[in-house]
DNA sequence: TAACTTAATGATAGCGCTAACATTAAGTCA
DNA sequence: TGACTTAATGTTAGCGCTATCATTAAGTTA
């Protein structure tokens, strides 16, 4: 007769042998302990420990068509944003059995789109997928997949299934309205990466200039290569040599921001008196540092907290009367762009 | 006949009717192409596509006993210096079918314990866990395990299997051997969260400084709160007003020292003239700091690659001789502890 | 006390895939 | 030319668990 081997673990029969019972009173004493009585569970419990018997999610999930994974997809490991947000939804699934499953997509639609298809292969119980850019077969794939699927990070027309995020176009503008409103003329625009969302943010800063009649796309200055502090601080005074009349700087991101205001003291610019610096997201360094940094606060733990959310009330068949959620965002004014400053 | 629904998806029984040939064929044609004909192999995409046919991966696992998920425990997803590593995980699994399953202990051992748990359930293929401070059943668990485990960010005596990183005991002396040599005398150390690594880091510290006769407990500021940049200011400043004698201080990390830096700034405490700031694992920020800062530069990036590296040896066949690999630090010097520095 | 609910446990048949063996048709060599 | 390899495909029986349908014993109602 052939034999497969298996993984030579022991398995759920063993631990029903063990402690005399049948393999489904095991599965129920271990899923669902109250439908066992109290002295089984005692024997069941003990043989589990004896055997040191470990039940196999593969097996589980294919009989019961049903995982305990939620697929979270992010472009970036590395930014600090994804991580508040990767924080936040490992906070609001803590207690429930759903485990995490988390992808990198690199920026990159084509691997989204790859990983969607992975991810799906493990019939996850929701999808989290960053951005509002995916593919047309991703997204296909997603809209077929049969389970809550959560876009987050942006807000958009058209979603999928749920959304939750806010308005970098706004983001962008807001920021360029400060600038503008604290007497800022000739302001300049770093960026990095360049990807759907830091875009939006720059169509934004230039919406808002256009209608003040000052904008200059010289004044803007971008890379597609990676976001870093050490970029914040090259671009800052590549644009401030090549254009000295440059008054403010509108910064894609915080660590370019803070990149912005290292460049301005190795050059000598004095931040604010002759340079304004914003940034966007408002991680916490901006506060620590001297002089403090204005930025654009973005909710990223609320939005991991509320996609986990929307999931959740999804699953227990009561899905949100709203679809799109916009979290917003809040200027924070600091010293960086405050005219009136003086360094102590 | 009592029937189950199963998820209603095409399964690969499905796409073998569609093109004609039977259920293993597909099977053969999707993992291992070149095992099936040409004609047949067209055939089976083109079912494949019509029939939009994702593998469940969970029948595959069970039925090979065998998954493609490398397990990996990180202690904190917001510390740049997991990202580093977590990066060249990714990046370095790239291109192989294996997927990276990624786990958040919190920086708790119990935590750690309970996803050991969760992930051995899935099979791995391979483990990658943070540190060397493993509960005792989470030990077992993974010796049990029976697929190659590879401790990283530490090195020590006693590996459960592989093992590569560093000795963060050495990494804390050397840096302050520095700042001694630096002809600083009021040494002053900063640090947050105190996990085991950075506990292993003030012990290193601790006996430089003794072997130097300088080591002084008042000069020791710790807190178990977790790490930020705010947090290196309010240290800095707490311990400079205690001791105005102070003269440099070691962080345990760099975003401590950044904040510090900042702390200093704004209480008009000139680095390094009255002040040496050393940090810990060099993040590329220190470089673009206004004055650049000091730091002691670890390979979080290279010991991601060597993990996966030797997960590799180990699944050929060809496990690595060295069981430990100690990829060392370099201590980077910069004008934060150059005393001979005066800002432009 | 008959008819009926409830609680606790068990027997059986899959879930969707692949390992192991089987078969067929074609080429290969002494 | 017959014994033998090789390549391509198929048949069957699990992998370890749980959904579904029994079954049994005990309590509950009219």
């Amino acid at each position: 007769m052939r034999k497969r081997k298996g993984a030579g673990r022991p398995t759920i029969a063993d631990v029903a042998t063990q402690a005399g019972v049948s393999s489904i009173t095991v599965s129920r004493a271990l899923r669902d302990p109250q439908k066992v009585s109290e002295r089984l569970r005692g024997r069941i419990d003990k043989a589990v420990r004896a055997l040191n018997y470990i039940p196999d999610t593969h097996a589980s999930a294919l009989a019961s068509s049903r995982s305990n994974v939620v697929g979270v997809l992010v472009p970036s490991l590395t930014n600090n944003v994804f991580a508040d947000t990767l924080r936040a939804i490992y906070d609001a699934l803590d207690g429930s059995p759903l485990q995490v499953q988390l992808g990198n997509s690199r920026y990159s639609a084509a691997e989204q789109e790859r990983l969607v298809g992975i991810f799906l292969s493990q019939r996850p119980t929701a999808m989290i997928v960053s951005g509002i850019d995916q593919t047309p077969t991703a997204r296909k794939m997603l809209e077929d997949a049969n389970c809550p699927i959560v876009q987050i990070m942006e807000t958009g027309p058209d979603p999928i299934d749920m959304m939750v995020g806010f308005s970098h176009y706004q983001g962008g503008r807001a920021a360029a309205r400060h600038l503008i409103d604290q007497g800022y003329r000739h302001i300049g625009f770093l960026g990095a990466r360049m990807d759907p969302r830091t875009t939006r943010r720059l169509a934004g800063f230039r919406s808002a200039l256009e209608d003040a009649g000052m904008f200059d796309p010289d004044l803007v200055k971008t890379t597609t290569t990676s976001s870093s502090v050490t970029l914040g601080g090259v671009l800052v005074r590549e644009l401030a040599r090549h254009r000295p009349d440059l008054d403010a700087v509108f910064c894609n991101n915080d660590d370019l921001a803070l990149g912005a205001l290292f460049g301005a003291q190795k050059a000598g610019i004095s931040v604010p008196g002759q340079l304004g610096i914003a940034g966007f997201n408002d991680l916490e360094m901006m506060e620590a540092a001297c002089p403090t940094l204005t930025s654009i606060r973005t909710d990223r733990y609320g939005i991991g907290r509320h996609a986990v959310n929307m999931i959740h009330a999804a699953l227990d068949g009561t899905p949100p009367l709203q679809k799109v959620v916009d979290l917003g965002f809040e200027l924070q004014v600091r010293q960086s762009t405050d005219r009136t400053y003086r360094a102590t």
